[in-house]
This record gives C-alpha cells, structure tokens and sequence, in this order.
DNA sequence: ACGAGGATGCTCT
DNA sequence: GAGCATCCTCGTG
C-alpha cells in the first residue's frame, strides 16, 4: 500500500481515471477512518464541452479570472476540486495534468471498506449498504466531503489515495459519461464490471459498454 | 426494476 | 431565466 502522489496525477486524465478503478479513498475524519474502493470514476478534460474548464481560457482572452467557475481545474495535480450541483450536492474531483491545464477526475463511486457506522451517520435513512455511497453526492455525503475541501491537496491527511495490488484482476469497463448534455459521445467513465456498488445512472449516450480493458 | 417529477441554489446568459 | 457532472420519493409493472 502507498500513498499516491502529484506525480501520479501529473498525467493525462484518462490514464488517470482508469487507473483510479481499485484505488482506496481514505478520509482520516476526526470521529474516525472513512475509506472505500474507488470503483467508477469519469474523465473531463480541457477541450471537453462538459468540463467546467471548457472555454475558460478563451472567455476572458487567455487571463485566468479567479471568481470563474472552472478555475479550479487549472490548479496543480493532486488538488480537490469541489462543486455544488443542482444547489444540493457535492462533488469530488481530483485535479490531473501538469499546473495550467484544465483536466479532472470525477469520483462517482467507491464500494465502502472502513468506516460503516461513520457513513451510515451522515446518510440517516439509507437502508441497503450499497446506497450509502454508489453515486457521487451520495460518497462525498458519506465521506463528510463538502466545498471546504475545494483546492486543497490530496496527497496526504486527512484525504488521500492509497495504491493496492489486487488491481490488475479487475474488468474495467467505460461508457459515455452521466448526466451530461454536451461531449456525450466521448466514453470518459470507466467502472469496474459487475460491481454492486456502481451507480445506478444511465450513460448519457444510452450505450451501455464500450471497449474493456 | 424503472421512470417521472420535485427539491434547491449557484453560475452564466 | 435557464441550466445544472444529483438524489429521493412515489407511482406502475
């Protein structure tokens, strides 16, 4: 087991977000250990029309405005990126590429590991274990993941990614992306095949599988 | 199992 | 004012 560094999200962010399928996410919470096997994610990239990075650069001339949503994107690899939306919920990124350009990961879904009763108290009311955390508001409610974690740096506590080794026997999948209306024919998500704790959301192109890794 | 509709607030046009 | 990288509840089958 070891931490994942900078180096690792230095990359191009469909390597990284296929080679997040296996990894744990671990939150130190102060009332306790959260972790959970990442088992679906998907990519956004620069020149993506369903990334909030898209045109940022372009809009305002090549000057980065920092109030803009999508800022965040630009930051350096291993950093938090958190939004809310539909005015509800949270979502976690992890920022990839080198500093300057504007590409993320989506965490949608983990398969919960450690940390049960921490999980269940911040999602009152869930009654399959599966429903705590298979869909991406539903893990950062889970996780204890809100906008205070926007931009700061996951390679270390209390948020982090821990490597393990019994990635290589996963099937991964990919499909195109949910809940998007634009960049729909790109297959940017990849998911562990078969697993439970995958979220029940459509692909938004209604194709179910690409090609397997 | 699946689909429709509402909640809810911030960002951008 | 529209759209949104979502989730929950309540129908029907």
């Amino acid at each position: 087991m070891s931490v994942l560094g900078q180096d690792f999200f230095a990359r191009p962010t469909l390597e990284v977000a296929r080679d997040l399928i296996g990894v744990t996410l671990v939150h130190e919470h102060k009332k306790g250990k959260i972790s959970g096997r990442i088992v679906e994610t998907e990519a956004y990239t620069q020149d993506d029309p369903a990334s909030h990075s898209f045109g940022v650069l372009d809009r305002v001339k090549g000057r980065l405005h920092v109030k803009r949503r999508g800022y965040g994107l630009f930051e350096a690899p291993g950093t938090a990126y958190v939004y809310l939306t539909y005015g509800m919920y949270w979502l976690f990124n992890v920022v990839t590429e080198p500093a300057g350009i504007g590409g993320a990961v989506l965490i949608r879904a983990v398969e919960p590991l450690e940390g049960l009763d921490l999980m269940r108290a911040h999602r009152p009311g869930v009654r399959k274990e599966k429903d705590l955390t298979n869909g991406p508001g539903k893990l950062a409610l889970a996780f204890g993941i809100d906008g205070r974690f926007h931009k700061r740096m996951l390679t270390g506590s209390p948020l982090f990614f821990e490597d393990t080794s019994e990635k290589s026997t996963l099937a991964i999948g990919t499909s195109s992306r949910i809940g998007i209306r634009r960049g729909t024919e790109f297959p940017w998500r990849f998911f562990v095949r078969n697993n439970p704790f995958v979220s029940p959301g459509k692909p938004s192109d209604h194709v179910l599988s690409g090609r397997d890794f």
